[in-house]
DNA sequence: TGCTGCATGTAACTAGTTACATGATTGT
DNA sequence: ACAATCATGTAACTAGTTACATGCAGCA
C-alpha cells in the first residue's frame, strides 16, 4: 500500500480535493497510514499525469477555489490491481519501545518522561478515535467500522501495557 | 530514533560486526525497528567517518574476516544526546487494515486471503517471540525482557482481533 | 489583532528499500 | 547437488518528510 491506492481507494465513493482527502485520511486510515499535504498533492498530479484521476476546477464563493479530482475506469482498474496484489506485513517504528528497550542506559526522569509522553500522544488518540466512533459510526461500512473499533480496541491495549511497563520499571503510576 | 541510533545502543554493550548487529536486530527489535543489511553497511560507514564508531578488522579461520566496530567516546555522546532528544509517536503502516477498510470492494476470496496470510504472519511472528523468549529470556535486562514480552502480548492481541474481524466479515474460521 | 479553517503547492532533503554482486564453508 | 550460514558491500531508486511559501474569510 502507497498513498496513491489509498487515495484511489477514497475517490471510488466521490469526488474530493485534495484538502478533502487530507482529511479522509486523518478521519480513518490515520492509525495505520499517514499522509500529508506534500505526499497527498504531488501524487494526485502524477495520478492525472497517469489518467487514473480527472481534475476539475470549483469555484466557490468566500472560500478558495478548489482542485475536485474524479477517479477514472483506469483508475478504478489501478486499485482493483492494488486489491489483487500480494498483501505487505505490517510495519511498526515505535521510538518509545527502542528507547525502552535502551532503557538500562536512561536516566528515571528520562523514562519517565517517556512514558508520560507516550501515555499523552496514546490518550488523545483515543479520544480522538471515540469522537470519530460517536460523530460518523452509523455512516460507515462493516468494514470500516472494524477497524475503527480495533483502534479503539488497540489503543486501550497499548495504554494498559503502558502502564504495566512504567509499574514494572519502578515509576510510580 | 534512525538506524544509527539503534546501532550505537547495541555497540554500548560489545563491539559487533554488521552481520552480528543485523542478526541482533532480528532478535530483539524487529518488531518495533526492522534493518536490512543494505542500511546497515552504509551506516557503519558514515558512523565511522563521523568518527562515533572505529572499524577493527578481524582474521577468521575457515569464515570470512569481518570488520568489528566499537563505539567511542563521541558516539556514546551521540547515544545519550539521542536519549535526550524528544521522543517521536509510534508509526503503524498496515497494509492488511488498509485493505480490509476497503472491504466493501473486495471479494470473499481476497478477504479470506488477507486475513489467512495476515495469520500466518503474526503467527510465525509469534513463534519466533515465544522461542527467542526460551533462548535468551535469563540474560535480558530487565527493560529488554519487558519489551519482548510487550511483543509476545502485542501478537496474541493481533491475532484474537483477527479472528474476530475474520468473524464479523462473515468468514468461516 | 490574531487565530483557525479553507485551499494549494514546491524545493530540498532524508532515509530508507530493492536489486545486484561475490564467495567460502558447513551441513543434508 | 543444494541450501543455509557467514560475511560485505554498491547502485539505483522510491517514497516519503520538513521546511518554506501564499492568501482570503470568519470569528473572537
Amino acid at each position: 500500500m502507497n498513498i496513491e491506492s489509498v487515495i484511489l481507494g477514497f475517490l471510488m465513493d466521490e469526488p474530493m480535493s485534495g484538502y478533502d482527502i487530507k482529511r479522509k485520511f486523518d478521519m480513518s486510515v490515520s492509525n495505520f497510514f499517514e499522509a500529508t499535504f506534500s505526499g497527498i498533492y504531488p501524487a494526485l498530479r502524477k495520478m492525472e499525469s497517469a489518467g487514473l484521476i480527472t481534475k476539475e476546477v470549483v469555484i466557490q464563493q468566500g472560500k478558495p477555489n478548489k482542485n475536485v479530482f474524479a477517479i477514472t475506469e483506469a483508475g478504478k482498474e489501478a486499485f482493483f490491481a492494488y486489491l489483487e496484489s500480494p498483501s505487505r506485513a505490517t510495519v511498526v517504528h515505535s521510538d518509545f519501545l527502542i528507547r525502552f528497550f535502551f532503557g538500562k542506559h536512561a536516566s528515571k526522569e528520562q523514562l519517565q518522561r517517556w512514558i508520560l509522553d507516550e501515555r499523552n500522544r496514546i490518550e488523545e488518540n483515543y479520544r480522538k478515535l471515540l469522537e470519530t466512533k460517536e460523530s460518523v459510526y452509523e455512516h460507515l461500512t462493516p468494514f470500516e467500522a472494524l477497524t475503527l473499533d480495533y483502534g479503539i480496541a488497540h489503543t486501550a491495549f497499548s495504554l494498559e501495557w503502558l502502564q504495566l511497563l512504567a509499574r514494572e520499571s519502578g515509576m510510580e503510576v
